[in-house]
DNA sequence: CGTTCATTTGAGCCGACTCAAAATGGGTGG
DNA sequence: CCACCCATTTTGAGTCGGCTCAAATGAACG
């Protein structure tokens, strides 16, 4: 089975312009007229790559720019004061990378990739230079960071009122979803994330992880071999989940 | 013992300018260079009323303006597919509500008062123009939008990696924390919201809550009396609930 | 083909939930 | 001002889900 990098990677091939991008569609240009797309286009730094397992952006840095994933995947996480791992959520392509930094300045959680990634970066000084005449792009990013902010409260609810299969349930659907909208098959992928990380995500143990997943296999919602996911009954994974299907 | 209400409401008389205003250093001019802060303040529509109980935005409702709330306090929560509720936070003077609402146009969560409400109203349409010609405002607003996010990824994180104790003392020490830095005291405080939004905040039941609560009595970390707290050890809190002194 | 890491599976325990009842406090009307 | 009533909160007993510790299986890589 292909890795989601492999998949996207020969829909995205490096170097093109925003214009020719295969993640058009979800990446920020988006919702930009013409005019103001070319312009922000003018200012992004496109092919740019890591290795797996490399870090993208670390906590305390300044916020010199914004990224956005083009292919491959990544975890955000940070570090809390007794060394654990809190994993706040995957990006996928097309997703926008430090969002956090906003805040203050600088960023607040760690990036590392999971796979290859490629990526865009737009540097902050002409960011807001942009946004000082573009007021699509001023738009954008305010509809970027709401988003973020609804998506992270909604997660939120999900923790606090959901058990253990309630959990893995709507990470599987949410992720099927996020697939979808890019264009991938939302029944069949290939986790890059470790069950260790998705439990760090949902407030569980790998254990637990491992057990809902295979309680949907029993029940045949899914089929599991590894970290290659067939969802079976997408309907009944987005049901548990609290998702709409 | 004076409810949040009371002592804020004495220190915030009604209708003052934004100049004036006892929320001052707090709230959305505080970072904004005197000028912008003048033009800011003339779009801004203060004085305005709600008793307890009542609702200040509905989910759904198109996002036709932000609001600042200026004295009381309230609850952000919305309603599952289920009937349930989650609560996802609380809101007290000086902090904005709705911001998740950029992300569609529209608001996602109902707000209502948990006592009577004093707060400020900034329509949209005016935000915008401003945001148009002024710089200072626009990164506020992203700053806001950013700390939101933050905040709201640090609870997810909180909530993914703490017992009930752990929950009940992070929910404790960010309120006293929120508390002094409105200049009201940290450590003598009456809570607005019923242990079942508490709980339904924290991904806990009632019980839970109560019983929390009874072991740092106990333990000499609180003095509880209903719905008065009375903070001994603060450090002792802000340590278990995984926050900085 | 062997080594190593990730994942699955099993057994026992503990914390938070559920259901139920008692106590506390705030508010109201006499 | 007091007594009553209601909602909220506290406390208790028993159950169950998820955690911990441990071992076995499976997959990936050289």
């Amino acid at each position: 089975m292909a890795t989601i990098r492999q998949l996207l990677g020969a829909a995205a091939p490096v170097c093109v312009s925003c214009r020719d991008c295969a993640l058009k569609p979800i990446c920020l240009p988006a919702h930009l007229p013409g005019d103001e797309a070319r312009a922000l286009e003018a200012a992004v730094e496109r092919g740019r790559h890591l290795p797996a397992g490399a870090t993208l952006l670390r906590a305390g840095e300044p916020m010199s720019a914004l990224f956005v994933v083009r292919s491959g995947s990544a975890k955000r996480y940070s570090v809390t004061l007794d060394g654990a791992e809190q994993v706040h959520g995957f990006v996928l392509p097309g997703e926008a990378v430090g969002l956090e930094g906003f805040a203050g300045g600088h960023f607040t959680c760690e990036v590392s990739t999971l796979e290859p990634l490629s990526y865009c970066r737009v540097p902050m000084s002409k960011l807001e230079q942009l946004m000082e005449r573009l007021p699509g792009l001023r738009r954008e990013i305010l509809r970027l960071l709401g988003q973020a902010l609804e998506e992270s409260q909604r997660l939120r609810g999900e923790l606090a009122q959901s058990d253990a299969r309630g959990r893995v349930a709507h990470f599987l659907a949410d992720l099927s979803q996020r697939l979808a909208r890019r264009g991938l098959s939302p029944n069949e992928f290939r986790l890059s994330m470790s069950r260790a990380d998705i439990a760090r995500h949902l407030g569980l143990t790998l254990e637990t992880v491992s057990r809902a997943l295979g309680t949907f296999k029993r029940e045949g919602w899914l089929r599991v071999r590894a970290r290659d996911i067939s969802v079976l009954r997408p309907d009944a994974l987005a049901a548990l989940g609290g998702l709409p299907a």
